[in-house]
DNA sequence: CCTACCGATCGGTAGG
DNA sequence: CCTACCGATCGGTAGG
């Protein structure tokens, strides 16, 4: 049956849905039309018509999970002070994110990385785009809080921003290889430790 | 042809060495027979043969990516004096395994890492043992060095092994999805700011 | 949005 | 170690 321009952004947007929780498990390559046309009691031809082929939907997809990351992390750290305040609830807000398991299968980004980066083309680029906005918008905040005089003046902000995404992966591949329950916990003594 | 018993030897360790260098790149899921009968000039039976399934030689595979690592990471490390000294020097290794990029698309444990936790069985399994392992050397050095007083006496074990993971994670990840060339740099200055 | 297809490839087996 | 095959599934298309 054809459906309306209303209904057709409805059933896009419950394709996505479904697409970034299995490809959260099973990675961006792993998430196959006929499994998403099945679950969501559909044909092939009628989900992938929503994007044309199998790489338009993995980009239309690390979109969806883009919106849920900044939703999740960047969000709660508008209302804080610009600068060491703001990092601090962004970084809690990560670790947050990271121990509720907001994707099941652990960080969509950092799984996609290590799924694509070893593959030239735009789901690559497209999630390099997306960790080099959040190391900027980590930077930003390191850089103002040196300026204020509430980290020290020696900080080199590509050095802390590296160590804080040392630390947040340490904690993703600790929940979901390890299920290990103090990860939280040692991410957060990191954390503190880099940030007073 | 039939081959003798030392040939297939080394017929299944080519085997191995090019699963290795594949699936580095495109990950255990994405080795497939076929591709690997192609590049060796074999049938996909005669390969299948050395294993009796995919899963048999993805444990295969994960076997000889160990010899490897321990190869190129613990044995630098054994004539050094056990506790600190020889925590640092297992260290400058596990960063210039990373640097060197001995595997081609990466830590080949870190993506096996993702590429399998969700996914439970003996893949899985055999992926979680090897980290287990790796922490299990790491930390046993870092006890030794608190008990020599080479680390101060309040040292969480747990702890700085998952933030010396998380260093050497972040450099892998700058390494194969940012191609950063300071990333060696940063993940030397946050080692030693950890070990002195 | 559907049915009905396409060629390619997957892991694996039978039999030699 | 081979050839020859199996059913299942892949992404994608034609036509409505």
């Amino acid at each position: 049956m054809r459906k309306s321009a209303v209904e057709a952004l409805g059933t896009r947007a419950a394709i996505l849905d479904r697409s970034v929780a299995i490809a959260s498990m099973e990675g961006l390559e792993g998430l196959t039309i006929g499994r998403l046309a099945t679950e969501l009691s559909m044909s092939k031809s009628g989900v992938l018509g929503h994007f044309g082929s199998k790489q338009a939907l993995q980009l239309a997809v690390l979109g969806r999970a883009d919106e849920i990351f900044r939703a999740e992390v960047w969000e709660p750290a508008r209302p804080a002070a610009p600068g060491l305040t703001r990092l601090r609830v962004l970084c809690e807000a990560w670790v947050s994110y990271l121990e509720r398991q907001v994707f099941p299968g652990g960080c969509f980004f950092v799984a996609a990385a290590h799924e694509f980066d070893g593959r030239p083309g735009p789901v690559r680029d497209a999630v390099e785009a997306r960790f080099d906005a959040w190391r900027e918008r980590l930077a930003k905040e390191v850089r103002r809080a040196v300026d204020a005089g509430d980290l020290p003046a020696g900080t080199d902000p590509g050095r802390l921003v590296f160590e804080l995404l040392g630390v947040a992966m340490a904690l993703n591949h600790a929940t979901q290889l390890h299920r290990d329950p103090h990860a939280a916990t040692y991410a957060r003594q990191a954390m503190k430790a880099r940030l007073g």
